[in-house]
DNA sequence: AACTACTCCTGGAGGC
DNA sequence: TGCCTCCAGGAGTAGT
């Protein structure tokens, strides 16, 4: 599922292709992945122009002239493809779709913005979860603010001290409070359990339970895991499946074979909800 | 305030 | 082969 990196690398690839287009013509097949406040609705798109993209925790936010704003959240197979007007990818990102899903659009491309240098804009989702929501963009700040997002994981807004006095009134597993976009905004379950894996943390131990030094490294490892995703763009794991020919995830998906770091087999259990991987002889279940 | 259970969805895997 | 059941999961909501 696109985590903090996917959606920055999203971002990334996005901007130079899509910024300064305009959106001749929308065409929602779903409507209920599409939220406007009142006095909006998807045709008051055409004719905007895209003046800037930009990140916060998973969500995608796409200014628009007129001070409007799109916020996307591609959530668990939500992907976006821009096409150039021969039909070339000029950039894509978010979920691979199956081999079905190569030609666009498809049974699952729910949103199609045809743009003025016909170049075409595609939301896929397979499983439908996607949201977008349009809104002025005085609005914007109400609305990120309503979500309270924690800190970027990777600005200086994330510190040590900040994290433990997030993790210190939590008596859940340390791996879903990981999960909880109030405490840090961005990471998902693959970047949870790679972040625990590089700390050498157990995921079921309570977050109240780590001691100072094991916060410090815990914060270490998310800025470690996150900046070298982004960095490299590693694709995460398609349909919970391992990727046998990449190092990396180190553990997620890898239930069974030798961890990377101490050759004991990886772990398997549901965290909260959650497939959640570790190795028990580098992960401590005590501090 | 913290926590849990439930909900939304489809495709893929496994059982027989 | 084909039908069935189960599983994957981000985040919003309701209930304890």
């Amino acid at each position: 599922m696109p985590e903090l990196p996917e959606v920055e690398s999203l971002r990334r690839d996005l901007a130079p292709t899509l910024v300064g287009r305009t959106i001749r013509q929308v065409e929602l097949r779903l409507p209920k992945l599409f939220k406007a406040e009142p006095g909006l609705d998807v045709d008051t798109l055409v004719d905007k122009q895209v003046r800037g993209l930009e990140r916060r925790a998973k969500l995608l936010v796409m200014r628009l002239s007129d001070d409007l704003v799109l916020v996307t959240h591609l959530r668990l197979t939500g992907q976006l493809v821009h096409v150039g007007p021969g039909g070339e990818s000029l950039a894509h990102g978010g979920h691979p779709v199956p081999a079905w899903g190569t030609e666009l659009p498809h049974k699952s491309t729910h949103l199609t913005f045809y743009l003025d240098d016909r170049s075409i804009l595609y939301l896929t989702d397979i499983r439908q979860f996607s949201r977008l929501w349009l809104m002025r963009s005085e609005e914007i700040d109400h609305f990120l603010a309503a979500a309270k997002f924690g800190p970027e994981p990777l600005e200086d807004a994330f510190t040590p001290v900040g994290f433990e006095a997030r993790l210190s009134r939590r008596g859940v597993p340390i791996k879903t409070v990981l999960l909880d976009q109030r405490v840090i905004g961005g990471v998902g379950n693959i970047y949870a359990d790679e972040s625990l894996w590089e700390a050498g943390i157990h995921p079921l131990r309570p977050a109240a339970s780590l001691n100072p030094d094991e916060v410090g490294r815990l914060h270490a490892a998310v800025r470690k895991v996150l900046d070298y995703a982004v960095r490299e763009g590693v694709a995460f794991v398609p349909m919970g499946k391992a990727i046998s020919d990449r190092a990396f995830p180190y553990c997620h998906g890898r239930q069974g074979s030798p961890c990377a770091r101490c050759g004991s087999l990886i772990e398997k259990a549901r965290v909260g909800g959650r497939g959640t991987y570790w190795c028990a002889t580098c992960q401590t279940a005590a501090g």
